[in-house]
RNA sequence: GGCGGCAUAGCCAAGUGGUAAGGCAGAGGACUGCAAAUCCUUUAUCCCCGGUUCGAAUCCGGGUGCCGCCUCCA
């Protein structure tokens, strides 16, 4: 079965062909660095991160690129609200975002350009269509040409009449139509700029992606992705400027995120009701957050709330318990039994099917814990497994970790802590030895005071952290 | 007004024609000194009405409710 995608161009779930066979060119957009990203922005990132490695471990090798936008209105005013300057105030919060985003296993992206390191290629792609008649320069304004694009409105499914009689915007007379959008901004007193054909300027929020999209990955890329709310205008606009300076197609596959709602309604930093991801770290563990937002399919919106965080939580702890018995788990010296379950021969199969079948993590998570289930059953009560056993479940639990990051399988960690804690296990197995269990009980109470659950296994108590 | 999405058990959530995955929570049992973890058992006819079909949560028509885009926004 092959890789199938809901590609918004064509409203239609298609079977994935990249342009060159083993590559995927991935575009996704990125954060204005002006604030810290809140989790509903860390949608995307977390689960366009979760699509390029199944890519990669289905044995593409992807270039993956995720911009930051460092220069906009927003940038502009943030600055100047606190008083530095905008490059600053980019670099500040470019090292918040790879600090969260680290944070919440989002892996690095093969490229991470900053819009104004590309402003010679967007001054030529403007250049460009000026040029060839798809833009026009007005009192060092440069608009896109919209009604000279026939194809506007593609993506969103929208003629200019349909999206003209819903739009809420003033109309600039200087522009030959209502939706034409800006391309190169003629620079106002106190902004950065930069010099252009056209006077000292700067470049429009669109016009970036295009650019560096094109510079990149090529003039057509495979996959483009973000949240539905960029639809219209943001990628509209994307693949008007780009196709009508190349006449060549911008993007095979544009895929799109649900919203994160808040109180029924849409997260959003304008509305207010916003949780930073910092902040949601505070409370949740990454691993939480994670299967929150790949729990439901990337399409549907999801709605936070404690009682949602706390849920994965659990789960996610249970994940992590499976491990650490099968982990555990004695080696059955026989070596050709393996308990009551034997390990599904069709698990990873299974699994991989649900993420062709247009990228459904629930899904594939739902073969997760069927085959947790299965695991606990074969190491339940202590029991031994045989070698292969553990061999092919810890397999399929690290290639199924490599995609969806929902586990820690490294070990407790801490060195000087594991010694402390030891010696009071071993203090508290020499008090239930003589049957002191108010002694025994008071160590086990003491270590949960600091977060650190005892179990008592046949095999010796193990401790980890809650 | 245009375009689009959603409605599945107490909660979260898969499932696009063949008699409802999975998780969380709850109940009972097993294991434990007690716990924890784990195992076993247990909880749904899929918003409403009508239609197509041998058969629909899944297709069609009509309702109701909620959300989003058309303005910066992941």
């Amino acid at each position: 079965m092959a890789l199938s995608l809901f590609n918004d161009l064509t409203r239609r779930k298609e079977t994935f062909v990249p342009i060159e066979p083993g590559k995927v060119r991935f575009y996704s957009c990125g954060p204005t660095v002006y604030d810290f990203f809140h989790i509903g922005n860390a949608r995307p990132f977390i689960v366009f991160d979760a699509l390029r490695r199944f890519l990669e471990a289905k044995g593409y090798e992807v270039t993956y690129v995720q911009n930051f936008t460092d220069i906009d209105d927003k940038m502009i005013n943030r600055a100047a609200e606190l008083g530095i300057s905008v490059p600053e105030l980019a670099d500040r919060f470019i090292a918040a975002y790879f600090e969260d985003a680290d944070a919440l296993g989002v892996r690095r992206p093969t490229h991470s350009p900053r819009a104004t390191m590309f402003i010679p290629e967007i001054i030529d792609l403007v250049s460009r269509l000026v040029e060839n008649g798809h833009a026009y320069v007005v009192d060092g304004d440069v608009y896109f040409d919209v009604k000279s694009f026939p194809d506007y409105g593609k993506l969103a499914k929208q003629s200019l009449d349909d999206l003209l009689s819903g739009a809420r915007i003033e109309v600039d007379p200087r522009k030959r139509h209502p939706l034409d959008f800006v391309l190169w901004k003629n620079r106002k007193e106190g902004e950065p700029s930069w010099k252009s054909p056209w006077g000292e300027g700067r470049p429009g929020w669109h016009i970036e992606c295009s650019a560096m999209s094109m510079n990149l990955l090529g003039e057509t890329i495979d996959i483009h992705a973000g949240g539905s709310d960029l639809v219209f205008p943001h990628h509209e606009n994307e693949v008007a400027q780009a196709e009508a300076a190349t006449g060549k197609p911008f993007v095979n596959y544009w895929i799109h995120n649900g919203y994160i709602l808040m109180d029924q309604e849409k997260m959003s930093k304008s509305l207010g009701n916003f949780l930073t991801a910092r902040k949601a770290r505070e409370r949740f563990s990454p691993f939480a957050i994670r299967l929150f937002m790949l729990g439901a399919h990337y399409r549907s919106p999801i709605s936070f709330s404690d009682e949602s965080l706390r849920q994965a939580e659990s789960a996610t702890a249970r994940i992590r318990n499976s491990y650490t018995e099968l982990v555990n788990a004695p080696i059955d010296p026989a070596t050709d039994t393996s308990g009551p379950a034997d390990f599904p021969d069709d698990a990873l199969e299974r699994f991989d099917a649900a993420l062709e079948d247009d990228f459904n993590t629930a899904g594939a998570i739902g073969v997760l814990f069927e085959v947790i289930r299965i695991v606990n059953q074969a190491t339940a009560g202590g029991k031994s497994v045989a070698a292969n056993y553990r061999e092919r479940a810890l397999s399929f639990l690290s290639y199924v970790n490599g995609i969806l990051g929902l586990f820690d399988m490294s070990g407790n960690g801490e060195e000087a802590l594991a010694e402390e804690v030891e010696k009071l296990i071993a203090e508290r197995e020499k008090a239930r030895s003589i049957r002191d269990f108010k002694r025994a009980d008071s160590i086990r109470d003491e270590l949960a005071s600091r977060n650190i659950i005892l179990e008592d296994t046949p095999h010796g108590t193990r401790w980890k952290r809650s």
